[in-house]
Order: C-alpha cells, then structure tokens, then sequence
DNA sequence: ATAATAGTTTAAATCTATTCTAAACTACTT
DNA sequence: AAGTAGTTTAGAATAGATTTAAACTATTAT
C-alpha cells in the first residue's frame, strides 16, 4: 500500500488530457501544487467549494498545502476558466466546478448551494447594457427558505 | 447659524410620518442614531450605500458615530426591510434604499452598481424551490465590462 | 416625576477571509 | 548544466465586520 497523495500525481507525461496538460492549454504552469488542485476539482464531477473546504480536503488526504496557495490558484483558475466564482454571501467565495451557463439556489438558514439546470430559469428580457457597456454575465441567485420559518436573510 | 447635525433631529414628535415612528413600526427603538440614519437613508430617494460610505457621510456632516453602530443599524434595518442588502463581490456590503423589487448590473472594473428597473427583466420560468423550501427572493446581477476591454472578473 | 429595566451605543479588542511579502524553490529554456 | 522567470512558502498584514463590557438612554413601572 503505497502512500498516495493528492501532490504525488504530478509530472505526469504532459500528455493530451492529463491535468497537467489542462493547465498548460489554460496558460497555467503546472506545478505540483496546480496539479493536485485540479486531480480535485477538475475530475468533471460538479461541485461547490471554498478555500477553507478545498484546503481541508487537501490535508485530509495527508499532503501539505500554504493557504495563499490555494487561494492563488483558485483565483487563477478562475481567471483561465476552470472554475466559476459563485458570490453569495460576503462570508466567503465559492467556487463552482460547472462553469457552464446555469443558476443556483441558495438557502440563506443552511448557507448551502444548489445547482439549477439552465433551462430551468428563462430570462425573457434582458435591458440593454449601459452604453458603451456590454453583458459579461448573468446571475441569479433564488434564496429560498425552509417552509414556515420565519425568514432571516443574515442570521448566522 | 445653528450647528445642524445629522444627529440633531431626534425626539421629534414621534407623530405619524415623522422617522422615529417609522422606526417603531418597524419594531425598533428611535434611538438619536437610529433616527440620523433614517434621515439619511430613507427619504425616499433610492441609493447604494455601503457600511463606509454611509460612515464617511455622517462624519462629513459633522457627527460622529461608532462604526459598531453603524453597521448594527444597517444589519437592523435590513431585517426589518427598511433596506435591502446587495451582494455582488465578497468585498463589502451594499445596501439599497430601494426595497422593491428590482435588479442590478455590476460593472467590475469600475465597482459601480446601476439598478435595472423589476420589468425590463422578465423571468419567464422559475423552478420550485427544493423540497421543503419555498422561495424568499430573486436575485439578478448582470455583470457588464466596457466594449472592447479584455474581461476580468476580479482585478483590484 | 422618579426609579427600575431593558435595549442601545461606544471604543477597543477580536475575528475571519483574503492578500501581500520576501526568501526559497522549481519548471522551463538555453 | 546553468540561468531565469514563475511559483510556493510561512508569516505578516489588511480590511470588513462582529464582539465585548461598560456607560448611556429610551421606555415602563412606581
């Protein structure tokens, strides 16, 4: 039983579909921090995540991560078009794996997050942007509460 | 030339109208702060506010109030509907004099938030809410970038 | 009115998410 | 194999926001 961890995955032949040939076609030099992180977030399962929770997951599979690292690279990630940053709260960030076009509802009393399909939220008109402005994105946030609690939008 | 403070107002007649009574209304104590925020915020005019901004106005009317109270007010008012708060980054907080319904474009590189009137965004489909859950509040963000500006989401 | 009490404000300390820094390290180029 | 440009690191720093406990004030009961 050999020790596998998230960071021993690295180097692999940057062979067409390893992570680290990913990253390179993102522009991002792949290291072995960069590598792991996406092995976690880029495996095409959808999910949310936070700085805090990607970096527990980190050193629950027993490897060793600085915090600024992780922040670093989700933002990067980001920036490339891998991950989606999702603002709900000013709490903290999240990030969603599925970076394509679709919604989310959140449950202020649970602070959780859930995904809506696209097609379940029609918009069907959008204003014009502001001149000289143009779309870069839309976001819709449903908040939705547990049925007959009185609501709290910011309880904590 | 009297000195007029923001603060000065208070103990007004808590007659019909008057802030302190809109205040009791909505379950809070017409306090001398209380009633100064009121004044500033809730004269009808619609605006974005932020915990510092509002801060920095009451200063430069010659008052001075603790941060604490500041951002109490604006968490108190917001629970009790008075205003409404705008999450768009993980900056700060925003606050919206206008309670209705409606939405806003973000434009990221300038910081500036617009509001778009509730009919010139048509929602055509919503899904039901998870199980259990019932919808609070709909939110749309559309985040705009000047033509012909290479987008970046989040620059600072 | 006055006193009691419950809620509020204050300044300062604290917290938490995030970014910055400068030195050590590593992927890539030559 | 050596150079360099980009990256990671730990730790310090920052900024928005909340908490604290004591002083104060609006309200209620006397």
């Amino acid at each position: 039983m050999t020790d596998n961890h998230v960071l021993d995955d690295y180097k692999s032949t940057p062979a067409e579909g390893t992570f680290a040939h990913r990253l390179r076609d993102a522009g991002l030099r792949p290291t072995r921090q960069r590598i792991a992180i996406a092995a976690l977030l880029l495996d095409g399962r959808h999910r949310h995540v936070s700085a805090e929770s990607l970096s527990a997951e980190i050193r629950a599979s027993g490897s060793h991560m600085a915090e600024g690292t992780v922040y670093n690279t989700l933002n990067q990630f980001t920036e490339a078009g891998l991950l989606r940053r999702i603002t709900i709260h000013n709490d903290y960030s999240l990030f969603d794996t599925n970076v394509e076009h679709h919604h989310h509802f959140f449950d202020d009393e649970a602070d959780q997050l859930f995904d809506i399909a696209a097609d379940h939220v029609v918009l069907d008109a959008l204003p014009e942007a502001p001149e000289g402005h143009e779309i870069e994105s839309v976001d819709v946030v449903i908040h939705i509460k547990s049925r007959h609690s009185k609501s709290v939008r910011y309880p904590r």
